[in-house]
DNA sequence: CAAGATTCCTGGTGGC
DNA sequence: TGCCACCAGGAATCTT
């Protein structure tokens, strides 16, 4: 399940490795994954031409051309590698872009056994207007006032904190288990109304934030040496969870039981004493 | 309009 | 050991 250091993680190996690299041809190997894959469109953006620029946006990965933009998002289970292999190695492999780089044939292999992910495209330079970025909030991590951020979007919000910080209209990025280890690290219950946590503590939040997710994408970034077999199995879980999958165990801090819950069809974990309601 | 439920999917796990 | 029910999760879409 990547959450955003990981897709981070990949967007910098595609970066270092294929980002002045030219589309030779893609293979599809099913019509559809989460929604159905825009064959002709996609062709007609990436096909004969160079990829002009690789970044990240939320936890989408764009590749732009000089005609529009190729989008991937790696849902639950998705994976992206790049290999000397044009045909599928793994199961699951539903597509693969062959490139030419320095002269050099690689192939990107995109590979997800639930199908929670998307390929997608979009015509033209405005990437924004695509309906996946129209209503979405600002990336934590580049933010300057996240947690003044976070407060005001939640004045009127009595929904708990932790579906709070998920919405992706209010931030980005932020997933399960993020959101749950930020949660731990600012003491803050993630049952709590959003709209009874003070401006003070949605600071500590706000940092607590960027540090777990800068903690992930510095180890992420650390862990693989070669961007070729080992894109997207990196970084996972690089951090030390505090709470997430550990109902039971005793907390760290104060030794309590990590205490489970489900809220709105997700699991939540916290310490049922550092983390007052 | 906001909050929460539902939906998609398969591999891994826990119970019997 | 074998089988099966159940659960994990992002995000769009629905119902209340």
């Amino acid at each position: 399940m990547p959450e955003l250091p990981e897709v981070e993680t990949i967007v910098r190996a595609l970066q270092k490795t294929i980002s002045n690299a030219t589309v030779e041809g893609i293979k599809l190997f099913r019509p559809n994954i989460r929604d159905k894959i825009p064959e002709t469109l996609l062709k007609t953006i990436l096909v004969d031409q160079k990829i002009n620029r690789i970044f990240r946006r939320s936890k989408y990965i764009l590749i732009e051309t000089n005609k529009g933009y190729c989008l991937f998002h790696l849902g639950m289970t998705g994976n992206i590698i790049l290999s000397e292999h044009a045909d599928p190695q793994k199961p699951h492999t539903h597509a693969i872009f062959a490139l030419s780089s320095n002269s050099q044939n690689i192939y990107l292999h995109f590979i997800d056994p639930r199908r929670f992910g998307n390929i997608s495209a979009h015509k033209g330079s405005d990437w924004q207007q695509h309906r996946f970025f129209d209503s979405i909030g600002p990336e934590p991590l580049e933010l300057e006032r996240l947690g003044q951020h976070l407060w005001e979007s939640s004045r009127k919000r009595s929904a708990p904190i932790k579906s709070v910080i998920m919405d992706a209209k209010t931030v980005v990025g932020v997933g399960n288990i993020y959101a749950c280890e930020a949660l731990f690290r600012s003491q803050i219950h993630p049952l709590l109304s959003a709209n009874k946590i003070s401006l003070k503590s949605y600071e500590k939040l706000a940092q607590e934030i960027c540090s777990v997710l800068n903690e992930a994408i510095t180890q992420g970034g650390t862990s693989f040496r070669d961007f070729k077999n080992t894109l997207g199995e990196t970084g996972y879980f690089a951090v030390k969870l505090n709470v997430y999958g550990r109902k039971g165990e005793p907390c760290y801090v104060c030794k309590t039981p990590i205490a489970s819950d489900t809220h709105a069809g997700r699991s939540l974990w916290y310490c049922p004493k550092c983390q007052k309601l």
